[in-house]
RNA sequence: GUGGAUGUAGCUCAGGUGGUUAGAGCGUCAGAUUGUGGAUCUGAAGGUCGCCGGUUCAAGUCCGGUCUUCCACCCCA
C-alpha cells in the first residue's frame, strides 16, 4: 500500500463549501476596492530573492521560502567548507528565486517596473496568495491570500481617510465588529527621541508592541534589558499609557513630545485623520493606539492594525504609510499608503461568528432525473433550453435508482429536480418537485424557466 | 528557529499496571420502499493503532528517533 497522500504543512485543500465561503469574502472586499477606484494587478508567485530579502527585517528574511536553482546547481558551487558548514551561505549561491512574502514588496518592484505605463496617483488591488515558512499555529498559515489595496505616488492623507472608509465598509458587509487601531511612525519615532534613545527604535517598538499580549512588567524589563536607563523607559511607558479619548490622547501627547519635530508632526497628521473620521459616519471604532509599532520595518507614517472584535485571532487586515519602498528599487520620492485584508483570518473569523450567509452553495438550480436512455434524450433538450435562459441545470448521468438520485440532488442542495419517466415522456410534460417544500406538480417544459426564474426561493442551509 | 502537548475506522473518541480475533457513536454502502431525498428499522463494508527502529516470549500500550496537528515564544494576515 502506498503511504497516505498530505500536503506541505501550513498549507490546505479548499471543499466546494469552503470555496463558496471563501469567494463570498473576496467578492465582498473586491466590489468595495472598485467602489473606490482602484483597479486589479498581479504579480508573479516567484520573485527574485534580491527583490525580496532585506526588506521585512532579519526575521522576514528567514520566513522567505526559497527555491532551489534547476540544473546541476550544486556544480558552480565554490568547494569550499564555508559553503557546506552554513545554510545561508549555500543557499544564496543554490536559490536565485523565492516565493513572494507579501504583495507590498512586490508592489513597489512593479511600480518601479512600470512606472511609464502607469498614472500616478497609482490606485490598485492585488488579490493573491503569499507564502510564510513560519510555524503553522492558529489563524496562521504557510500559505495565505492577502487582499491588498494601495494608493502610491501621493502623500495627501485623505489617501488614509479612504483606506479607513474601504476597512469600515468591508466589515459592515461582511456583518461582523472590526476594531480598528491607528497609529503613526513618527509618533514613535519621536518617543524614542524624548527619550533619548533615537537609535534603539526597532527593539523599543517591538516591545510596545506587546503591551496587549503581555503585561507591563514584562514590557519594561524588555526594555530595561535592551539597554535602556530606567528614566527613558518611564517615559516611553507614559508615552504608552496615555487615555482619554482620540483627541484627549493626542493632547496628551502634544505635551509629551513636544520636544520631537517628527513627533508632533505624526500628531498633527493623527489629528487631521482623526478629525475627518470622526465626521466620517463609521460603523466600527476606530482608536489611537500610541502602542500600536507593527513589526515590519519600511512603516513610515501612519500604521492600521484591525482585529475582529469577538474573536481572538491576531490582526485581519494590517498596513500603513511607506515613504521609501521604491527607493531601493531606484525610484525616490514616491510614497504610498496600503492595506491588507486577511482573508485566511477573516474566513475564521466568520466561521466562528456563523457570518456566513446561509445560501451560498446553490450550484445547480435544477437537477433532471434520468429513467434511461429516450428520457435522457428528451431531458438533455430541455437542460439545454434552461441553460440558455440563465438557470443552473444538469442531469443525473446514470440511470440509477430513484433514491441514489434524489439522495444526491439533495445532498447538493438542489432546489427542484425534474422527474421525466415514460408517462412525461409520452405527454411531453415535467413532473417538478420542489425539494424543500416536498411538493410536486405536473407542467410543460416551455413553463419550466419562467417558474423558475419566478420563483427567488433558495434553500438555505 | 526554541520549548511543550498530540496522533487509534471518513469524522468524534473509548481501549487501568504490555497478553488471543482493537471497540462505540456519527457518517458511508446495501436492503425494507423494482418512479421519489431529508425520518425509522435491518445488515454490511471499513483499521500495517502516524512512520521507522529498539526493549520483550509478547507492544495500540514501554523507550528512542522522525513526521503531523495544536499551544506558547518569536514574528505576523
Amino acid at each position: 500500500m502506498l503511504q497516505k497522500p498530505s500536503i506541505p504543512k501550513g498549507t490546505r485543500d479548499f471543499l466546494p463549501l469552503e470555496m463558496a465561503r471563501r469567494n463570498y469574502i473576496f467578492r465582498t472586499i473586491t466590489e468595495v476596492f472598485s467602489l473606490y477606484g482602484f483597479l486589479p494587478m498581479e504579480t508573479p508567485a516567484m520573485e527574485n530573492l534580491s527583490t525580496l530579502l532585506g526588506k521585512y527585517g532579519e526575521e522576514g528574511d528567514r520566513l522567505i521560502f526559497k527555491i532551489l536553482n534547476s540544473g546541476d546547481f550544486i556544480s558552480k558551487v565554490p568547494d569550499d567548507d564555508v559553503y557546506f558548514s552554513n545554510s545561508n551561505k549555500l543557499s544564496s549561491k543554490i536559490c536565485e528565486k523565492g516565493l513572494r512574502y507579501d504583495l507590498t514588496v512586490p508592489f513597489a518592484r512593479f511600480v518601479v517596473q512600470h512606472q511609464n505605463e502607469i498614472t500616478f496617483p497609482f490606485r490598485r488591488y492585488q488579490i493573491q496568495p503569499v507564502w510564510r515558512a513560519d510555524r503553522p499555529q492558529k489563524g496562521r498559515y504557510r500559505e495565505f491570500f492577502q487582499c491588498d489595496v494601495d494608493v502610491i505616488g501621493s502623500d495627501s492623507l485623505l489617501n488614509e481617510i479612504e483606506l479607513a472608509r474601504i476597512i469600515d465598509d468591508v466589515f459592515s458587509r461582511l456583518k461582523f465588529k472590526a476594531a480598528v487601531k491607528i497609529n503613526n511612525r513618527k509618533v514613535l519615532a519621536g518617543m524614542v527621541e524624548v527619550a533619548g534613545v533615537p537609535e534603539k527604535f526597532i527593539p523599543v517598538i517591538t516591545a510596545i508592541d506587546k503591551l496587549e499580549k503581555t503585561d507591563r512588567d514584562n514590557v519594561v524589563g524588555e526594555l530595561l534589558q535592551k539597554g535602556l536607563s530606567e528614566e527613558a523607559v518611564n517615559k516611553i511607558m507614559s508615552i504608552t499609557e496615555v487615555s482619554g479619548d482620540n483627541t484627549g490622547k493626542l493632547s496628551a501627547l502634544r505635551e509629551l513630545l513636544g520636544k520631537s519635530e517628527t513627533g508632533m508632526k505624526g500628531i498633527k497628521e493623527l489629528g487631521f485623520l482623526f478629525k475627518y473620521l470622526e465626521k466620517s459616519g463609521l460603523e466600527n471604532e476606530f482608536i489611537f493606539d500610541p502602542a500600536l509599532a507593527r513589526g515590519l520595518d519600511y512603516y513610515t507614517g501612519t500604521i492600521f492594525e484591525v482585529k475582529a472584535k469577538d474573536v481572538e485571532i491576531g490582526s485581519i487586515c494590517g498596513g500603513g504609510r511607506y515613504d521609501n519602498l521604491t527607493e531601493v528599487f531606484g525610484l525616490s520620492g514616491v510614497s504610498g499608503v496600503g492595506i491588507s485584508f486577511g482573508a485566511d483570518r477573516i474566513y475564521d473569523v466568520m466561521l466562528q461568528l456563523n457570518a456566513f450567509p446561509g445560501e451560498l452553495l446553490t450550484g445547480t438550480r435544477i437537477m433532471f432525473t434520468n429513467f434511461g436512455e429516450d428520457e435522457a434524450s428528451y431531458c438533455l433538450d430541455i437542460v439545454g433550453m434552461l441553460r440558455k435562459a440563465g438557470i443552473s441545470a444538469e442531469l443525473y448521468p446514470e440511470a440509477a435508482k430513484m433514491k441514489k438520485q434524489m439522495t444526491y440532488a439533495d445532498r447538493k442542495n438542489i432546489s427542484y429536480v425534474a422527474l421525466i419517466g415514460e408517462t412525461e415522456l409520452k405527454e411531453r410534460t415535467v413532473t417538478l418537485k420542489n425539494m424543500v417544500t416536498g411538493s410536486q406538480q405536473k407542467i410543460s417544459p416551455e413553463e419550466l424557466a419562467g417558474l423558475l426564474q419566478e420563483d427567488t426561493f433558495l434553500p438555505g442551509r
